[in-house]
DNA sequence: CTATGGCCCTGGTTGC
DNA sequence: TGCAACCAGGGCCATA
């Protein structure tokens, strides 16, 4: 579930459980996902110390740690693509995929990372940035203006999409978000970023936010797998999806049909009357 | 530069 | 029915 809006959600969801409780204890379930520290080094920076502030930067949860009331270090937490955050009681049993759990004082609540295909990340670092990559500004920060994004657009020749998914350019947009926001402002997924006119870059840019903040408010989508999450309601997103996984059916806004094309390795859903694609490139020649 | 494909993983769905 | 191929909301890396 693992793109802004539903990372989002998750942070808010778990926040009001883990802060402010102490780490009495850790399991690591599966090794890689702590990615490179050692499962004696994760225990010993987080026993101890209190979960102190839960927040979101681009599609990561950050927990910065305290002790005595001094930030000592932060957990590192990227959902990848099928990742989870729940808190259980102590006795619950534990369930399959469960990669890492924390148990929690006074009361032995567990909080647990479940992650199916364990391209997650549950870590620790005492220095968030050297942990975490290069990332651009949030599009829903006061960095991500309308005249910067008209400028990013033009600084490069790239595709859209891929440029869109890039995080270093602006983080936390993901395969959907980005299907759902260039249909909104009825712009090809192929389309070069520095052939948009500045009143395209600018309905992209309004798009881009007005989508992330309706699937914000409607607490992130949910299927699959994530249909259901411990804890917490499904979100409801996915109903309003105009393109994402409705290949073959109706466009919304002008009835053609949605096709589904692969760009930048990742499926991509665009209605190609809404969305004209651009002119094939030259051959070089 | 930019684009592409493999890889890390598991499991549900699709198609023969 | 059985089984293999394909696909999935991410990201990193090597190569062209």
């Amino acid at each position: 579930m693992p793109e802004l809006p539903e990372v989002e959600t998750m942070a808010r969801l778990i926040a009001p459980s883990i802060e402010g409780r102490v780490v009495r204890a850790t399991k690591v379930e599966w090794l890689r996902t702590l990615r490179g520290i050692g499962e004696a080094r994760f225990d010993a920076a987080l026993v101890g110390r209190t979960l102190a502030r839960v927040r979101r930067r681009a599609k990561f949860i950050l927990v910065d740690l305290e002790r005595l009331g001094r930030t000592e270090g932060h957990l590192v937490i990227h959902l990848g693509m099928t990742g989870r955050l729940y808190v259980v009681d102590s006795g619950a049993p534990s369930a399959p995929h469960e990669r890492v759990r924390l148990t929690l004082g006074p009361s032995g609540e567990r909080f647990v990372f479940h992650d199916v295909r364990k391209f997650g990340r549950f870590t620790f670092t005492e220095d968030l940035a050297a942990a975490l990559p290069a990332l651009g500004p949030e599009p829903l920060g006061e960095e991500f203006d309308a005249a910067w994004f008209r400028r990013g657009l033009r600084r490069t020749a790239r595709q859209l999409k891929p440029l869109l998914l890039d995080q270093s350019f602006v983080a936390g947009l993901g395969n959907i978000y980005v299907d759902e926001s260039l249909h909104r402002a009825h712009l090809h997924p192929l389309r070069r970023s520095d052939t948009l006119s500045p009143a395209a870059a600018d309905r992209l840019h309004a798009e881009i936010r007005r989508t992330l903040l309706e699937a914000i408010e409607r607490e992130g989508s949910s299927f699959d797998v994530f249909y259901r999450t411990p804890e917490g309601r499904p979100g409801s997103y996915q109903h309003q999806f105009r393109v994402y996984g409705r290949d073959g059916r109706p466009c919304r806004r002008c009835g053609a049909t949605i096709r589904k094309l692969v760009v930048g390795g990742r499926g991509t859903h665009v209605c190609l009357r809404c969305q004209r694609p651009p002119r094939r490139p030259r051959p070089v020649v």
